[in-house]
DNA sequence: CCTTTTCATGAATACGTTTTCATAAACTAA
DNA sequence: TTAGTTTATGAAAACGTATTCATGAAAAGG
């Protein structure tokens, strides 16, 4: 015997398969008795929908996709687990598919296998795919990416505004030669945060300098090399503080400074952005810049749900960042003092 | 203008609906001049081939299911992927399902959504539920679990074994008194690597005590809780080490004993397993058994797939452990030897 | 009692694709 | 040439479901 289908549920409860279509989606056109009667002969034959046919006929799939490079790291198993339990929420599913091929996306999107689409932006879609989406009526959000096009929709932090509190924070503790950590330059938060960071120094009168932007890729790795070789290079022109461009930068920062005999806090101050988990465990407790990740995994998929089902167009969304100070920074102490 | 299907293709080249179908899916009967105009008309129509129609008629979704109960945390960005690494491999895409209802994972793999399903054994699918897919001649491979059952594929780390070893290790350090901080009983690793943890007392005459087996459920902050209160409970009955259950609980014990003026590994030696990215980089390095995760994810698809293409049953395989020493244990050292 | 309305059900179609099979055309072997 | 064979193509069926519309029965209205 293979697979049971609505037909054999028909035939076993004598009805049609009309009717034991309605009855197992709650149309309530049905005999009380009739659909009960349909509902029990299913579940005794242990009838479970093809969901391949359910989805061809219907064009609905109640599945969202979330496209991304990558779901290593605090930050996107935050965001996937907000999305999902929001997905929950609202009756669909998610789907989480990890690619960087555009080709791999754009047949998924357009061949229907989700209803709507929440994409990364390390993706970088085309002008011309979005187009297409367009023309076929899909619905998409796209994350930490600003659109110039309006009929999607966007969740993004102020990372312009998380990069220059940062920045005034540690000026305000004193210190005047502040480094900056950069991530990868396509990204968008990255290039915001240094903007930020930038509109503060010269804000306050304080010198930028290009020597003072280390290139850190937003790594762990990466950054521990670069402080590292910043020393070795400059071992007169250390800064006061280090600003990271996320927290495990600014792990890597601290790991080379203590390496080299440096103290954070004492020395040199060192903050982040992200609050990952480890943040406020790790010795020092990072000092940084929290954004709402949860919330903007709840946010994306709530926007995208309304577009979908009220078929509206999408809306450029943004959120609040929030300073967390913690161990690894400090007031400025002038060493010279001592002696 | 709506979609374009297949059908528009068709009357765009000219040719009947078989030829475009053939055209697109490489099946060389077709005439090379034919096939390279029909997939000229396709492409300059941009023709995105409808999914549910494609696989509700081929019966193939070329998807895998991924089911789970989280994504949080570096075991399960690891194991995912490597599992999306392996699935690109073989030609498969991934699908991760977060959720913790039955009902939606059997929907979802008996009504044909994935061609396979890998689970994560916190989900607990009941026999009644493998039998209904060795029924519909489904493959599934169950990770972290063993199974009764002969005909589904498994992958499980030889936690046992990991336990053993690392009580062994503590114990040739000099350490008498080793306490082990459990995680969540009904989990698989967790129980093996606590009779591994007693096998290896029992071996070397040590006395085991149900006092010296605390509850962390894997969890930081539970792990915190629990040794602290040992701490209160106890303050003259303190191990010489903890074995954690993993490593994100032998943080969390660190932390307490940091707390209350303990220094590790001079005062006390701690451990963990899994060998987490932070491991190395925490305030001391920790000292862990590392398992095989990415291994086990590519493994785990591997062994999927050749299941579903080869039609054959799954089996059991067992990954083994490796024992990375780092800065969170030493040789015991009585402290009464200095006063 | 007849007409109209409501109610419950089933037959048939459509969704977009792959695949089987028939057929026509173009070769090959005598 | 004629029969047999290969090659390229198309018509039609099938996958499993939701949905539209027709139909018959029962209830309501007069």
């Amino acid at each position: 015997m293979g697979k049971i289908t609505i037909k054999d549920v028909a035939r076993e409860a004598g009805v049609s398969i009309s009717t034991v279509s309605n009855a197992l989606n709650n149309v309530d056109v049905l005999n009380p008795v009739t659909k009960s009667h349909v509902l029990k002969v299913a579940k005794q034959l242990n009838y479970v929908p093809n969901l391949n046919g359910k989805q061809l006929r219907s064009g609905k799939t109640k599945m969202l996709g979330f496209f991304t490079t990558s779901v290593s790291g605090p930050y996107f198993y935050k965001l996937v687990e907000s999305m999902s339990r929001e997905c929950d929420r609202l009756g669909y599913g998610l789907n989480v598919f990890i690619t960087k091929d555009r080709h791999v996306i754009m047949s998924n999107i357009l061949g229907r296998r989700v209803d709507g689409a929440i994409i990364y932006e390390e993706l970088r879609i085309d002008e011309e795919d979005i187009t297409a989406m367009e023309k076929e009526k899909i619905k998409a959000v796209f994350l930490d990416r600003v659109l110039q096009n309006e009929t999607m929709g966007s969740v993004i932090f102020d990372s312009y505004v998380a990069g220059y509190e940062a920045t005034k924070y540690l000026i305000s503790l004193g210190h005047k030669k502040i480094a900056y950590i950069s991530g990868v330059d396509t990204m968008f938060d990255s290039v915001e945060r240094k903007e930020g960071y930038l509109a503060a120094l010269r804000q306050y009168q304080l010198p930028t300098s290009e020597d003072y932007i280390l290139q850190g890729y937003f790594e762990e790795e990466g950054t521990y090399n670069a402080v590292k070789s910043f020393i070795h290079l400059h071992p007169d022109k250390l800064p006061d503080a280090f600003l990271a461009g996320n927290d495990v930068s600014a792990i890597g920062c601290i790991q080379a400074l203590k390496k080299h005999g440096y103290e954070v806090p004492l020395d040199i101050s060192v903050m982040g952005f992200d609050d990952i988990d480890i943040a406020q465990y790790f010795s020092p407790p990072l000092t940084t810049v929290r954004n709402q990740i949860a919330r903007q995994g709840s946010l994306a998929v709530n926007h995208l749900v309304h577009m979908i089902q009220k078929k509206e167009l999408g809306s450029a969304q943004k959120l609040a960042c929030e300073l967390v100070v913690r161990g690894s920074s400090h007031v400025k102490i002038d060493r010279n003092d001592h002696i």
